[in-house]
DNA sequence: CGAGTGGTTGACCACAATCAAGACCCGTGG
DNA sequence: CCACGGGTCTTGATTGTGGTCAACCACTCG
């Protein structure tokens, strides 16, 4: 068992490997299948027998380094993110605890984004080559692999019609509900929660400047639909934030 | 051998499944591992057996449908987008003769997008079952389909780029040089093509207006960058427009 | 030849970016 | 314990890119 309470700001969760919570793990959800299937559950040591941890603000990874492993959050939160040359950038995505990273970029073998951590994060590194030998032998690995990169597209073509075509608040209210769920999901309140990024992250991922970020916020509180204490974030009215994402 | 020279916009593209030109056929770039091992080249045919063919505008699948076949495209292209509850669209992709369609949805087993095509088109229909069916047999087969899903992945990552953070400039240049690239790929001239998509289409893909894709483009003629004559474009200095994309 | 679609250009406007200043919170050290 | 400093957040004023509305043009097809 591990429990993370570093900085105020950390994301107070706690990931045991052998209880149910790990079912919300990343290693888990690659590992779901396996014990379904009644296979060792020591390949699931194979797969992520390393564990890695790295500091706030720290680089994980660079792009266009060599791939040398994935890897699974067990707590914690990761930022993925691209640059153009001159140096503005976009955040392809938050991953917080049961989330892999990494997957995509398996068949170029090169880092194809930046990842840096938001708060103090405990890893699982998977070595590319057990994870590749494991999955020919294992059909249920690789439907669980496949299943992860096809909602990987998925998540991004919504993505796209976000940045797209929503305005400053549409982008705003499905990003706290998408949040909200994907915390609900690990087993967290889908109704008040901490975020671990700032606001300048959370334009550089919705296409928005922080000051729109912050005016939308304030005006959101400001119409009772949260009430917003900095990175502490309470939804008070789910459903008027739901008409007003027009997704 | 199929030949294509309906209206005067559809792209004129010959594909015969026998020959090398079909190593750009999404079913041969399916293909190819299978005749890469020497397995039994029927096999081809039961992956693609049903062709369809569909007319400029019409739809080939809703969002929310069952899914019941992957499509791959012979010649001919397709525009996938989705849709703000009050009617706004994203083109999520413009697919074209070689590029397999409908991959993502194959373990929702719903489409996630509409699909229209913007001319006249020739495809290939892949019933889910059999693929994966032939899929579990074949190792070449599985590793071909990662790396179009991960290939897809990163095309959307690098589309959230530049919907989040380019100029219209930028996205334009992007646009036409990407275009080049592509139909590069496929044996055809980089620096002079017809396009087969609307400037508004070109709009909804790149998240702005119809107009700011036109006032660009004359901008962009003007400066000598391009020749511009409806939708024959020329390029005529790739490497001034590849600086204006800022990646 | 005329209708209709798609493309272009212009005028005006709005949403959000930018620039700037100040508030708040936190960790740190005296 | 308080004072300080830096990072983050918030708010205000101004600007600008690109959206919207509208008219016109060009090409294609019936």
């Amino acid at each position: 068992m591990i429990t993370l309470t570093h900085a105020k700001y950390d994301t107070p969760t706690e990931i045991d490997c052998n209880t149910v919570a790990c079912r919300n793990c990343g290693i888990c959800r690659l590992g779901t299948p396996l014990t379904a299937t009644h296979a060792d559950p020591r390949l699931l040591e194979r797969i992520a027998k390393n564990r890695r941890q790295i500091k706030r603000g720290e680089l994980l990874y660079g792009m266009g380094e060599p791939l040398k492993a994935l890897y699974a959050i067990r707590s914690g939160s990761i930022k993925t993110y691209l640059s153009t040359m001159d140096g503005r950038s976009q955040i392809t995505g938050f991953h917080i605890a049961g989330d892999p990273i990494g997957l995509a970029d398996l068949t170029t073998g090169t880092y194809s984004t930046e990842a840096r951590a938001l708060e103090n994060t405990h890893l699982c590194e998977i070595p590319v080559d057990h994870l590749q030998q494991l999955a020919e032998e294992l059909p249920d690995l690789r439907s669980q692999l496949t299943h992860l990169l096809c909602n990987e597209i998925l998540r991004l073509q919504k993505l796209t019609l976000l940045l797209g075509k929503k305005t400053a608040e549409e982008r705003l209210a499905s990003f706290l509900l998408g949040i909200a769920q994907r915390y609900h999901q690990r087993g967290f309140s889908s109704h008040e929660f901490n975020l671990s990024m700032s606001r300048n992250d959370i334009g550089t991922y919705l296409g928005i400047a922080e000051e729109t970020v912050c005016r939308t916020l304030t005006r959101f509180q400001d119409e009772g639909l949260i009430d917003n204490q900095r990175r502490l974030i309470r939804i008070l009215n789910a459903e008027r934030l739901h008409t007003l994402t027009q997704s």
